[in-house]
DNA sequence: TGTCTATGTTGACGGATGTCGATGCAGCGT
DNA sequence: ACGCTGCATCGACATCCGTCAACATAGACA
């Protein structure tokens, strides 16, 4: 009758990353993309400030909760500027500080890189 | 009556990494080995080479399977000895091939890291 | 306006990293 | 023994990356 595709209104969304690794071998293109985002979990600093924001209360944290990790006030802003622009975080300005918090559904989408495939 | 600890004996094995990271905030020592998994998918050829292995017929490839990527075989063979140091592949000789498989448990463990935390 | 605090940017430095060609080594076949 | 194939290692090179001090910028407040 029809055909098995469901109706491509309300899409989960664009999945900017994350196969699951197991499922298919990743193209150059995939691969360039997720690789791009574990790349900025890759290092223990930027890892530390991503945790802290993700489990701060109320899901958002301003620098001066999370810069306690062990190196100077610029090389934190140096990593949370890498993790916007690997698009795992985001910052909003309100007042005097900056808040930062995880980007919308990356943790679902970073998970699924780890299911089972066949 | 009795404590709430669990019998000992046939933990899960060891965990090596990765608790959740919205959980709490990370530890040094944990964002240290954690961000060791992550770098080393962090590059587009190793991210390519793991998803190769992951999901090769049989859980196993040689290196005759996965090395067209791109590279030369001195560095297919570079990146393959990054996996195996970080604890994602291992390596088992057979006659003229060498077979690389992912390490139990690694796709479950990391697949923690992003599991919701509060 | 001026000053203080919070955060981002710049420039420079040293060390880590990805890449390759050349070479080494292990197994297989002749 | 010899050569051939699959894979690892070595040495060298260029580039990337993490780090800091110095400086710049943006709000808040007086």
């Amino acid at each position: 009758m029809s055909t098995t595709k469901a109706l491509p209104l309300l899409e989960p969304e664009v999945a900017p990353c994350c196969p699951p690794l197991s499922e298919r071998r990743l193209t150059a293109e995939e691969a360039e993309r997720t690789a791009a985002m574990f790349k900025a979990l890759g290092d223990p600093v930027r890892l530390r400030l991503f945790s802290a924001v993700a489990s701060h209360e109320g899901g958002e944290a301003c620098v001066c909760d999370i810069s306690d990790v062990g190196v100077s006030q610029p090389t934190v802003s140096h990593h949370l500027k890498k993790l916007r622009e690997a698009g795992l975080l985001t910052s909003e300005r309100r007042g005097t500080w900056v808040y930062y918090r995880v980007a919308p559904s990356v943790l679902a989408a970073m998970a699924t890189a780890f299911a089972p495939g066949s």
